[in-house]
RNA sequence: GCGGAAGUGGUGGAACGGUAGACACGCUGGCCUUAGGAGCCAGUCCUCGCAAGAGGGUGAGGGUUCGAAUCCCUCCUUCCGCACCA
């Protein structure tokens, strides 16, 4: 059998991204290619951050899935000519490593800095431009000294304040607990099973309500609008009365105590058919009926028990219990009864509401509950006085108007709302109010493996902040867990004694440790000067750099982290530490990588995907074009793992057309040939018209960090390629323009094989190497891109019937006659009248008939 | 429950209010030759049909429009957050 016919199939040297990667990555770091120059300002800053991982151990698929992409932005970047800064660090306090402690004896800290050694190295195999000069751990001194710092500044400012809160607590172990410590719908401790309850604690705060009002100003940077609708709700500003009414006289109650409520709907007071406290708030002791006392009790112990989750949840059967004490309302002096209910929480307005079941879905499902009286006060035109609410109107109409309320009937809700409060605020029982959903900032901990709060009680002066000068109030290195007794910091002895910095005489340590959401409250400005010992943050190099012009990670953080940094930034520039009042110019949500069972990834449901498994059989390069791919950044989903064969054949298929263009398999009959009716010239043409058609492409979709849309348009360029690859036109100049711009773009998503092929172009055309990665960024030619014929749907009725090939430019009533020519038009129009024609230019004809 | 987001082929997804399903995975068929986690070509939304073609189709139901996956309303399902996980 003769091979004559077909040419042998060429032997080019396999695409082996294990040889090329490590060894790019070597070359990279030392020429020190990512290393940035904070002082060079020959090209415009670009600061690229994406969110510091905490070292949990194991970096797994969901870490590239935000990291890759953000490398991409960068590389992009810095071939379109910025000066880019992208650091990565470490959050290194946290729960994690005392759980790891408490199950295997070793220290937080070894645990901790033992994974950051493991996850340092797992991230440099991403072949990520990250400035690891820069890096910052904040479980450091040189890095917590300066919470400390703030802390003092913001305790001086008094924006740090010191008061009661709940915590989840476990009466047998004597040990705070976290929220994730807390195991099922009956709420028990995870160590002993015993029920956990709520209790209070003195505990260090930052005032964050401060800025509520600023925080929901939006307008100077550019985030996605679900994160703003987030935060707006979560602050959740209500305007509305603060009213106050008083406690009637009873046999065990004298009667005349001041109770205020934070009402929304002034203009329902008369409406008040009872009033209901949050079963914390401090005058239901004294507001008790013996005879009540028993219940009442009760039921404190039992709200105790609750998460505010189900307290709040509105489709709960309402429970309550009456205190037996009357509350006089001050626009009528009617005696309604008080009542404690969990749906009251005491952090919220003023702890204390009037029920209006008339008006207020809760309080009507309350009130039908308990058989309370129920009185509309607000009603449309024609409403009967004695109709019965089916359910509570809270419906605002233009018409509707107050009734049953005194003098105040026939005006309109909000005119009510205003007069009521007027005439409360002359008698001084009641003032407009604005409340908050948002409460200040909680930052203690009662853990061992934090940030110490330093400040020291002394005896004689109380509470004293430890001196600037004697920063840092340094974390013991070692320290016992017992099995009962919570924060081993409060049996330290040598950490607990001190002395006052005031009087020098003994003092004891706080043993409280700050949230780690302190931490990263801040940490992109110590990124700039990580080891400075003189200053938190350096202020001419935040003055150049901050705020930070792209953030990337997990929309999880929208309202905590993201918010408390807003906080941090605002405090800090009233500070006059920081130039801005912003941190985050512009920031972009990833999605989440699920397992490929469509569950959350976690260790327990055994469905981690290891990225080190992927990167040994596939390459970083096609673990990040992968993760690309698969789906729009936002959004993630779950892992496949079958999904990777095709950008790993891909980039396969970009290595053979790069060296091996004549060549071509044996399975195609037509390999080898030009398409039918094409010479040289006109593929020659197309593969240019593809390329810079392409290049527009990417280049838009590099502004929306469209990635996956992206790897699809060169894997089309790709495709193309091949299909010229082994006929007359491969190798010549328009296959090696094409060839060149398809590297280029491919540069930074792909920067192993991008770099390597470049380099082989390189020295083919014995020109001296030079990273493909400090290339500029190509520009399309915008004749090669413009579009000469369209192909134009024609639709009758908006059912599609036919497609016309037009030029461009063809007037638009030469288009509407070729069209009526057309048979399958004709066909269609048969027996029927046009009534007229849409006619979208370029986008196509819609002829309508009857 | 409250707040946010998303529902499109067997699968991941594509589609400025204008040709639904680009690009892939998987599968089927053909080819190549041989040990490569291979490669090349073709087909692949559903129904009817050899085909040309016809009809249906973007979670469900309604609406706006010449035209709706896209905009509006109601409902269903899934995911994320809810303040001590980070």
């Amino acid at each position: 059998m003769s091979t004559s016919e077909t040419p042998a199939r060429t032997r080019v040297e396999r695409y082996n991204p294990t040889e090329i990667e490590p060894r790019w990555q070597a070359r990279w770091e030392e020429l020190a290619l990512h290393r940035t120059d904070l002082h060079d300002t020959s090209r415009p800053k670009y600061y690229l951050l994406t969110m510091y991982e905490y070292p949990s151990g194991d970096l797994h698929i969901g870490h590239w899935y935000i990291k890759t992409p953000t490398d991409a932005i960068s590389r992009y970047r810095r071939m379109t000519g910025w000066n880019v800064f992208f650091p990565v660090g470490f959050d290194a306090f946290g729960l994690p490593a005392e759980n790891a402690a408490i199950k295997s004896g070793a220290q937080p800290r070894e645990w901790t800095m033992r994974n950051i050694e493991i996850m340092s190295r797992q991230l440099r195999t991403m072949g990520a431009t990250f400035d690891w000069s820069s890096e910052v751990v904040t479980c450091e001194p040189e890095y917590y000294r300066w919470n400390q710092w703030f802390f003092l500044k913001f305790l001086e400012q008094g924006l740090a304040y010191r008061a009661m809160a709940p915590v989840d607590w476990c009466p047998k172990d004597q040990v705070v607990l976290a929220r994730e410590q807390v195991e099922g719908a009956n709420r028990v401790c995870w160590r002993c099973g015993t029920p956990v309850i709520k209790r209070d604690l003195e505990q260090w705060f930052l005032r964050i309500t401060k800025y509520a009002d600023e925080l929901l100003d939006f307008k100077d940077i550019d985030w996605p609008e679900p994160i703003r609708v987030q935060q707006t709700n979560w602050i959740g500003r209500s305007e509305g009365a603060e009213v106050v009414f008083t406690t009637a006289p009873a046999d065990h109650h004298p009667g005349g105590e001041e109770l205020r409520v934070f009402t929304t709907r002034p203009d329902t007071l008369f409406g008040a058919t009872f009033m209901v406290l949050a079963p914390e708030h401090p005058l239901v002791e004294a507001l008790t009926a013996p005879s009540q006392k028993q219940a009442v009790d009760a039921y404190i112990y039992q709200t105790r028990r609750e998460t505010e989750i189900e307290r709040l949840s509105t489709d709960r059967e309402k429970t309550g219990v009456p205190l037996g004490t009357d509350a006089i309302n001050p626009v009528n002096g009617e005696g309604i009864p008080i009542w404690i209910a969990d749906y009251v929480l005491a952090g919220y307005g003023t702890g204390a509401i009037m029920a209006v079941p008339a008006h207020d879905e809760r309080d009507y499902a309350f009130a039908q509950k308990f058989g309370l009286p129920i009185r509309r006060v607000v009603a449309p035109p024609g409403t009967a006085d004695d109709a019965t609410l089916e359910a509570a109107y809270s419906a605002h109409t233009a018409d509707e108007r107050l009734v049953a309320s005194s003098h105040y009937n026939g005006m309109t809700a909000p005119d009510g709302a205003r007069a009521i409060t007027i005439d409360l605020e002359t008698r001084s029982l009641g003032k407009t109010s604005v409340t908050y959903r948002i409460r200040d900032w909680l930052i203690s901990r009662q853990r061992p493996w934090g940030t110490p709060i330093p400040v020291v009680y002394c005896e004689r002066d109380g509470i004293v902040a430890v001196p600037e000068d004697q920063l840092p109030v340094l974390l013991p290195d070692h320290w016992e867990y017992r099995a009962e007794g919570g924060n081993p910091l409060e049996h330290d002895e040598a950490f607990l004694n001190t002395t006052c910095p005031r009087c020098d005489g003994p003092a004891r340590r706080e043993t409280d440790t700050m949230d780690t959401f302190v931490d990263s409250s801040w940490y992109w400005w110590r990124y700039l000067s990580p080891h400075d010992d003189t200053q938190a943050i350096d202020r001419s190099l935040d003055e150049v750099w901050c705020p930070v012009d792209q953030y990337t990670g997990g929309a999880e953080h929208a309202v905590m982290h993201l918010l408390y940094s807003r906080f941090f930034c605002k405090a800090l520039n009233d500070l006059g530490i920081v130039r801005e009042r912003e941190p985050f110019k512009r920031l972009f949500n990833q999605g989440q990588i699920l397992g490929a069972d469509g569950e959350r990834m976690s260790k327990s449901r055994g469905n981690v995907q290891d990225p080190d498994d992927l990167v040994q059989r596939y390459g970083a390069d096609s673990v990040r074009l992968f993760l690309m791919f698969m789906g729009p950044w936002d959004q993630g989903g779950p892992w496949s793992p079958t999904g990777i064969n095709g950008v790993s054949g891909f980039l396969r298929r970009v290595w053979t057309v790069a060296l091996d263009p004549h060549g071509h398999e044996g399975g195609d009959q037509a390999a080898g040939a030009l398409p039918a009716g094409e010479d040289a010239a006109a593929a020659e043409h197309a593969l240019r018209v593809a390329a810079h058609r392409t290049l527009q492409q990417v280049t838009e979709e590099h502004a929306g960090f469209r990635w996956n849309t992206m790897v699809a348009h060169l894997m089309e360029l790709t495709n193309l390629l091949m299909r010229y690859r082994g006929t007359e036109v491969a190798g010549d100049a328009g296959w090696d323009e094409a060839e060149r711009l398809l590297l280029l773009m491919l540069a930074p998503i792909a920067p192993h094989i991008s770099e390597e092929l470049w380099s082989r172009r390189l020295a083919a055309a014995g020109e001296e190497w030079r990273s493909i990665h400090a290339e500029t960024w190509p520009t399309f030619d915008p004749a090669l891109v413009a579009v000469d014929q369209i192909e134009l749907p024609v639709q009758v009725n908006g059912k599609l019937r036919d497609l016309v090939q037009v030029a461009a430019g063809l007037p638009e009533a030469e288009i509407e006659a070729l069209v009526m020519t057309r048979p399958k038009v004709q066909a269609n129009l048969e027996g029927r009248t046009v009534v007229k024609v849409i006619h979208v230019p370029g986008r196509l004809v819609n002829i309508v008939v009857r």
